[in-house]
DNA sequence: CAAATATATGAGCGATCGCTCATAATTGTC
DNA sequence: GACAATTATGAGCGATCGCTCATATATTTG
């Protein structure tokens, strides 16, 4: 029998067998996040959705935060690599190519699990580790506040703060709600229409005239 | 001793004392929503708050559903009045005039309880009557629809239904994020270039070019 | 005044919550 | 196969949830 106070986070897990669990966890928890939003999503629940026993669940996370903010976590990082990646390719670019490519990954961005974005973004509470939802949205801000500063010569706009805050509030609503509220406009045929038109609305707006 | 069953909504409240009790609830509703959150915001706690007793909460009131909808109307009225004012005012002016109109009572809008409109909007389930916070943006998105209908030999895009939608999410979520996170924008003596800023993406965006 | 009606009270029910812990089953080591 | 370490189990605790209902108090009516 084991002994051992599992009142702390449990580290590791060493064996696959429990590897497989955490996996399964992690899944059911963003399956519940999804169907039930976050008050709703009982740890109990998670664990019957996973096919595991709660006593399981809580010998790999110390508690209901800690699991999402694991799932949190793992939805950023994919989520962050997509947008580095695009921004890293484009950074040279005029900001006719660079605003096209951004909108384009955001859209890429919010289709990675667009329920489960808006769950993290709109009710978990922003305590602890669980503000790294947040932390999304600043760190592209920190890009494209370094695109315009590089770029400042084809800009039009003092104010490159404000500037960035526009540009980066307007896109990510934008690709949000399209995604979700509006796939009318994210068919194949029309989605490449949408990106123009939303690249078109932050180029006009940057470019000087 | 009165006898009825109040199982079912109490209508009406025929005696001052009764008016009184109503909007003390209705009012402690609105605060602990916005401390809380509304899974958190309980019926016991909202009682409390309002120094009412959870029996008379319930003869108000049928359900934690009937009382934040009650919230939410009040809230949704109060705000489309605002914005149906400001549009009328400028139906007929060009799209410069206009643009600006729309973005400074966005603002004011937003500024009517921007706590309130946060968990109106992102956790309050849309169920039954309790939809009505995205009517709000329905019927904005209609009126500026029609706008651009009557408008549109000032405006260089032919699909005027993408176009309103573009136009409507990125005041919305810009007015809504510089009011919840971005006080420094809006002080007074930078409030005015914000505006001007976000109304010149809309125009440059929409304007023949 | 008394009777009738309207309003206010709060203990407490059944359900569900996050989470613990004693115990059981599985796996690794020799 | 024996023994320890690891992993899995689920009944159930204390707290809180939305909500009911028997009862008490205020007000209106006649």
């Amino acid at each position: 029998m084991g002994r051992k106070l599992h009142t702390n986070p449990r580290k590791s897990a060493s064996q696959e067998r429990s590897r497989l669990t955490v996996d399964t966890l992690l899944e059911a928890t963003t399956r519940v996040l999804v169907k039930e939003g976050y008050d709703r999503a009982s740890t109990n629940k998670i664990a019957a959705v996973a096919g595991v026993s709660i006593g399981s669940l809580y010998q790999y996370f110390p508690s209901k935060e800690a699991l999402v903010a694991a799932v949190s976590e793992r939805h950023s990082h994919e989520v962050l690599q997509l947008i580095r990646n695009a921004l890293v390719k484009v950074a040279a670019r005029p900001i006719e190519v660079a605003a096209r490519e951004f909108v384009s990954v955001a859209i890429d961005a919010h289709r990675v699990n667009p329920r489960l974005h808006r769950v993290l973004a709109e009710q978990v509470p922003r305590i602890g580790r669980l503000e790294n939802v947040e932390a999304i949205n600043q760190e592209v801000f920190a890009h494209i506040r370094g695109y315009l500063d590089a770029h400042r010569d084809e800009i039009g706009i003092a104010d490159l703060d404000v500037a960035a805050f526009i540009c980066v509030t307007a896109v990510d609503a934008l690709t949000h709600a399209a995604v979700l509220r509006r796939p009318d406009i994210l068919t194949d045929e029309k989605a490449e229409k949408f990106v123009d038109e939303v690249a078109d609305l932050v180029v006009r707006y940057l470019r000087k005239s």
